[in-house]
DNA sequence: TTAATTGTATTATAAATATGATACAATTTT
DNA sequence: AAAATTGTATCATATTTATAATACAATTAA
């Protein structure tokens, strides 16, 4: 932690940006139950952020049931209501529906599509 | 026109749509220099939005040169100094690479997405 | 020429987001 | 017990976005 950077010229709120940043390390499986989150000062130290901001995110994620705040304590992850999977392929398949409905707007044809996975996934 | 619906819960801002809705429509070749598109107060009524709105996204349109805007006349694709081929290719590149780094944050694995789009791009 | 259409401009208001400063409450550390 | 850490809460301010209501300017249509 923490792996991702906040794009301050997204018009994505950077709490979301923050929250959707936690969901990505839980669902990779880098972030277990048990695991604590950075203190709220710190991480907005770390992000260069007001601690509201941080403390916003945190806030959401608890009450999507992804992590818990104790005062005093801190904030630790903690999924166990959640399916993980599920989730995971969820957004995994909003992302790429996104995607090819973006592409296909622009006049990509399949094939174009195709090729530019191709093309990327196997340069690895 | 107009083929695109606002999303009003996106934080994209309602002026940012619509200015990629008409890029999208240029890009594709079904919006063509010459062509008018709708009077900022017929466009805002279709979309139920203020004509400030509208106005604001002609503006900027105006302003990066995909149109023409002419008081009492009224706003005029015209895109001769932009290559849209290449501004076409740099946007799917856009959208793949964005698609591709979320997948993977999701852990993912360049299997995985070949999968997901066989899967997609095959029963079509 | 007159009326209608269309783009432009201004002013006021509201909501969401983000910052800054400060204080308080519960837990942990010393 | 006292100090430090951590989450929570509040107040003020600024920016961006969007709405609403008007008015004005240039072109087009009647």
């Amino acid at each position: 932690m923490f792996r991702y950077n906040i794009n301050f010229s997204s018009p994505v709120p950077i709490y979301q940006q923050i929250i959707l940043a936690i969901k990505l390390e839980i669902l990779s499986g880098r972030l277990k139950t048990g695991d604590q989150l950075p203190p709220i000062r710190e991480l907005a130290k770390i992000l260069k952020l007001n601690p509201n901001t941080v403390a916003k995110a945190y806030y959401n994620l608890e009450g999507e049931g992804f992590i818990e705040s104790k005062r005093g304590s801190g904030n630790w992850v903690n999924y166990k209501n959640i399916k993980l999977g599920s989730l995971r392929k969820g957004m995994l398949e909003d992302e790429f529906r996104n995607f090819l409905e973006r592409a296909l707007s622009l006049g990509a044809t399949r094939e174009d599509i195709k090729k530019l996975i191709e093309k990327d996934l196997t340069h690895d």
